[in-house]
DNA sequence: TTTGAAATATGAGTAATCCTCACATTTGCA
DNA sequence: TGCAAATGTGAGGATTACTCATATTTCAAA
């Protein structure tokens, strides 16, 4: 650590390319770095992914990894950054318009499956939303990005109880999304059948929770 | 890895010291060695840690770490079994006479208490607990452990609702369970008048999922 | 007390891996 | 065409988990 200038931000201090590509050509070969990450942590894990062999996989050189990303985390988070941002405008879109009981119902169901066939189908998801617990910045990144999505739940939940204390209201909003994150991550570690029944019961709790007050 | 013996379970492939201490004088050593891991993964997490690190403020050398720890994840799991062991006796003993509904409100109420004061009071506790994430051996004995205390939930679940399909019961008991290790990790890692807001708003979720089927 | 085998202690050395950097090549534009 | 910026390269520096040959200590049987 040779230059002493405080980063701008956490985000920036973890995630942020060290050079963003701005030819054509790099554009298409960080993708490809990026490409052979994703599949050697859905193969290993981001632990046992080794730069040299993303090198290999992306047809590039170790520098030219080190061009665009200043160290391992950096991809890691590139990735994760990806799904956060697609699930970030599903959940905006999906909870927009509730304005009745039965509205939260059926789009809070609807998310949750979203979350869990997203979390099934990708086993990058799960690695680096384990991954990173390890890591202090990234938790704390992933920890505001899920306040964050616990906000648009929380507004519901206000036009639906307007006379509720609001404190109350954004700590059942935040408990429940984070026990659904937790869920999800559990559902997907035990078999399928296990797995789908966590879940249901989740949203029941859930449902319970935030319609009943 | 020159012998190929398989390891007799994955508690030993992860947690066994290669070598049990049987002197006095080893075993004193071995607790410092512990201790000192405690204290460097307190002020900087058990990545951070190294073991060069540990031998030093132990007192001892390297070699003799390796002689008791077969790697550096047995040293981190090793003060992991304390506090897991502990807490087994503790939620055995907070359940086993558990016949009411009032009971089950006051007894889990405690062990909730119980739990988010030690994870406040012991930093190592919170860095073992996200840390072992990354690890998929230990993910699966925390996971493993983890339902072995929702068993003693699942019991007195069975107890008071005599009727209710066990299936069910056994998944809602191991989501209450999962959930309050989420939550509690969730309230340790924000400021603490937020931290008790969800601690209590978890308690009432999960009671009313318990008592109210 | 003597003795020797098992237990324990040591730390320089090995291997694996992240990341740097000095230099080569390519691109796009004036 | 020329040139500066962007990009590409891979041998090598630096760190660190872990090994192993060897030295020392313990303890119980002779």
């Amino acid at each position: 650590m040779e230059d002493t200038a405080a980063p701008a931000s956490a985000q920036e201090q973890v995630a942020s390319p060290r050079r963003a590509p701005t030819q054509q050509r790099s554009r298409e070969r960080v993708e490809r770095m990026l490409a052979a990450a994703s599949a050697l942590i859905a193969q290993q894990g981001s632990d046992a992914m080794r730069m040299g062999e993303v090198a290999e996989r992306a047809g590039v050189s170790i520098g030219s990894l080190y061009q665009f990303f200043p160290d391992k985390r950096a991809i890691v988070w590139a990735l994760a950054e990806r799904y956060t941002a697609e699930s970030q405008a599903c959940i905006s879109s999906a909870l927009k318009d509730v304005t009745d009981a039965e509205g939260l119902r059926q789009a809070f169901s609807e998310l949750v499956d979203i979350y869990y066939q997203l979390f099934l189908a990708e086993p990058v998801m799960r690695d680096i939303w384990s991954g990173t617990q390890a890591d202090k910045a990234l938790r704390e990144l992933e920890l505001a990005d899920s306040r964050a999505n616990a906000e648009f739940l929380t507004a519901v939940l206000k036009r639906l109880q307007p006379g509720a204390d609001p404190v109350a209201l954004e700590t059942t909003a935040f408990l429940v999304w984070q026990m659904g994150e937790a869920a999800v991550r559990l559902a997907i570690s035990v078999d399928r059948q296990e797995g789908d029944r966590l879940v249901a019961a989740y949203k029941r709790m859930a449902l319970r929770e935030l319609l009943e007050g």
